[in-house]
DNA sequence: GGTTTCAATATGTATATACATAATCGCCAT
DNA sequence: ATGGCGATTATGTATATACATATTGAAACC
């Protein structure tokens, strides 16, 4: 079998220019260049920025909309939407609304705040591969008088620097990233384990009990910011989600 | 112009000319009207259809293009697609696949083979509301000499009649139905849960270890198609999920 | 017979244009 | 002030048109 020819399609040549002007505004937003309620230009602006005709533009826009990172207004123009929570992909959201949706009271106690230059399983789990300060969080959080799951977080701090002077006592780590780092791309792990000592006693099962551990690595734009590991008790926690083939 | 031809506004929706075509096409596929492999009518036949330009078609094919529903070839027309694996949106698919993605030799062996009518238990599963013909079965799959993972699953022979006459003996059921029914919903549970003594038996681990269970129901247009469990041994398996917010 | 060439065809992308619709701003009259 | 009202503005949808591009089927050629 032969090599196939290196085709290459470089950045920019070969797109569409409808895909140029989209994945242009979609690199600002991502990056936090346009931070989120950002306006972005005018479609009779972008009009003249990219020498073409409205209707291209405004494709790029509406495609945009219907992906749901920015909103498009009338007669006041678009806007970069607020970091939208993962639930919509995958119902694993905020560990609070979980909760509540029990009906039951939530608290969320935090064990332990450590900053650090990253480890080599720090950066294996975050897929970094340059050292760099990374803050390592460990919570608990309750539903009612129970423990419901224990969160172990690491935070690239080269991609958020602001986490840095956060103690996390108030909020969650979750809910405090969701609302400030917009994300491109995540991978979910998810499997069952016997609960070790330290996990059994956080939680406060039995030793080797089953457990359900979902691991969750986020992008921005390419750049690694958290890696989040849930452990819940296997009888408290189901994971739902819910597709359909594609939108339209 | 003239010529009215009204292809008659039913209803009165409030649905624009392209997006009521877009949820008709949809709608004759995933109804099974138009299998897999069927030539939608070419951009100029809607255009005369449904009284309106090539634009407006063109964006309506576009977007089931770019949604996986249909596939679009220069010179040959616009064409249904093979029932998508869910692979593409959770990456659980074709248990063969991942046992030969490891290296390991696959087998799949069918346990159990029983036709019924639904019990309650069955109707709760699958979301039936009323009594009718179910078949249910039990298969194991093997990475090379161990237990892979173990299959319990009941098809709603009112939607898929055809299954009643396979035995499933050559052909695991993940695998024969996502080549015969496209799928307009499922829905995933995952939970952890200790081995029962039968699980236990079937998989060769010890009674009470942890496992991964990954239920999936399936609609097609509305009909529930099928309930599916997998029980996983902990060791053996992790589910990868990985998303983008949206695409554009 | 086998290969090359070419024209026909359906889709892909872009343009200019038109009118509808919703939201906002500012003016005006009370 | 303030409440109403029209003008303005940006987006939403649709049209007709043009040309590019990939693919196919058949004619032309060696």
């Amino acid at each position: 079998m032969s090599l196939v020819e290196t085709d290459d399609v470089d950045g920019g040549e070969s797109l569409s220019l409808h895909q140029r002007i989209l994945s242009d505004i979609r690199e600002k937003i991502l990056s936090g260049a346009w931070a989120p309620g950002h306006r972005i230009p005018f479609e009779h602006e972008l009009t003249a920025q990219y020498n073409c005709s409205r209707m291209t533009v405004n494709k790029a826009l509406s495609q945009l909309a219907k992906g749901g990172l920015i909103e498009r207004r009338r007669r006041s123009g678009s806007f970069v939407r607020q970091p939208q929570s993962q639930a919509a992909v995958l119902e694993l959201h905020d560990i609070r609304i979980e909760v509540e949706a029990l009906g039951l009271p939530y608290r969320c106690e935090r064990l332990e705040r450590v900053k650090r230059r990253s480890s080599a399983e720090d950066r294996a789990l975050l897929g970094l591969s340059a050292p760099g300060p990374v803050l390592a969080l460990e919570s608990l959080h309750f539903a009612g008088e129970r423990p419901f799951a224990l969160e172990q977080r690491l935070i690239n701090l080269s991609a958020v620097p602001e986490a840095g002077d956060e103690e996390f006592l108030e909020i969650a780590p979750g809910p405090w990233l969701i609302g400030r780092v917009p994300w491109s791309e995540a991978e979910h792990r998810i499997r069952a384990m016997a609960a070790d000592d330290t996990i059994a006693d956080a939680l406060d099962i039995e030793a080797s009990a089953p457990c359900l551990v979902v691991e969750r690595r986020t992008w921005s734009a390419e750049h690694p910011v958290t890696h989040v590991r849930f452990v819940y008790p296997a009888e408290s926690h189901t994971l739902v989600a819910r597709f359909t083939p594609s939108q339209g």
